[in-house]
DNA sequence: GAGTTGACACCTAGGTGGCAAGTT
DNA sequence: AACTTGCCACCTAGGTGTCAACTC
């Protein structure tokens, strides 16, 4: 994905954060996070696969998409607690789970991090650089439905116009949306 | 899950097996499998959270919903791999990861095996006992569509008779159906 | 004719930015 | 005035049984 980070970088990336890592009401309920760790800013995230050998993560892409931020201080759901308005660089550890006894004594040669400067990023509550929305719906999927590669535009309506209506009630007040044509594969994420 | 388990076991449990763990157009793309295995019969399905320390399993239910049923002989996505139209008892095992170097010679006694069986079941294609059909739909939250609790029947039309119809063609042939009321949670499933 | 297959409608679950309203 | 929050429409991803068509 190192291109279309260069990309992002270059506009200069923001992320989001929010007091739930996005969204109070889709964590109602109460998940055991992985490796319960104190609840200090500086945490860590430990990616979800691990701990497993090295062949099983040679074996496909490795991806950090599970990774959750927030601005909340008192987060417990295991997300990555940042300042919003506040610069960042990830950084990425391998750590070789020692099989020895005293393993102790070899943490300090027992892993290797890595940093890659065009993943650093802005935390923002709300995106401040209007290119970077529109780079984020070009190339995410969830953000398709932001997409309008000019399919009739009189059909998509002002967001909010419409606020309070079911999906039933909007259905039959908007004139039906001709199908969007296909616009191909985009570059972003789900690439191999 | 142990009631819900029973009360299938009094009809006779049928579980679905197909050739892609079914329906082949949900696996499109390739997937590694966590830890390949030969692709022999009697191949053992490892829990994803698997290995974990026991204060791990104990904090919340361990659930087996990624497992998928086969019938596919040559599947490689290591799926379990059965007969249809035969009867299984699922078989749960409990493996030590002993730390020593030669943990091999304590192999035999670093395991325990539990059978339940109340989930004993038969592998089929299509349901053979329309009372197993309508319990699946019943507690399985994603057969919800199947549910018909008496939400104006009228408004249900015989599954089949739009096939091809698009989406949108169907909501316009088809009259609006009213709100289904809430039926309140079932004891199906995610019941903690 | 019994068993199997696969496209389908209908769900659950949850990841997007938009936007109005709230907070500081 | 700038920042933050929460609900929304709109997606992706995929787990259900249904049923016509197919296989043997």
């Amino acid at each position: 994905m190192g291109s279309l980070w260069e990309e992002f970088n270059r506009l200069g990336t923001e992320m989001i954060v929010t007091k739930a890592g996005r969204y109070a009401f889709h964590s109602s309920s109460w998940l055991a996070a992985g490796r319960a760790e104190p609840a200090a800013p500086g945490r860590v995230h430990f990616h979800p696969d691990s701990p497993a050998k090295g062949a099983q993560w040679m074996r496909q892409i490795v991806s950090f998409d599970k990774l959750k931020l927030t601005n909340n201080l008192l987060d417990d759901n295991g997300h990555i607690i940042l300042n919003s308005m506040h610069r960042y660089q990830p950084r990425f550890h391998v750590v070789f789970v020692d099989p020895r006894r005293d393993s102790e004594r070899f943490a300090h040669q027992n892993f290797k991090s890595f940093s890659f400067p065009e993943t650093q990023f802005m935390a923002v509550t709300a995106y401040q650089n209007h290119r970077i929305t529109q780079l984020k719906i070009a190339s995410n999927p969830f953000a398709k439905g932001f997409r309008d590669g000019d399919p009739e535009p009189w059909c998509r309506v002002p967001a909010g116009s419409l606020l309070g209506a079911t999906p039933h009630a909007r259905a039959t007040l908007l004139p039906p949306c001709p199908e969007k044509q296909e616009k191909g594969p985009t570059f972003g994420y789900g690439q191999q």
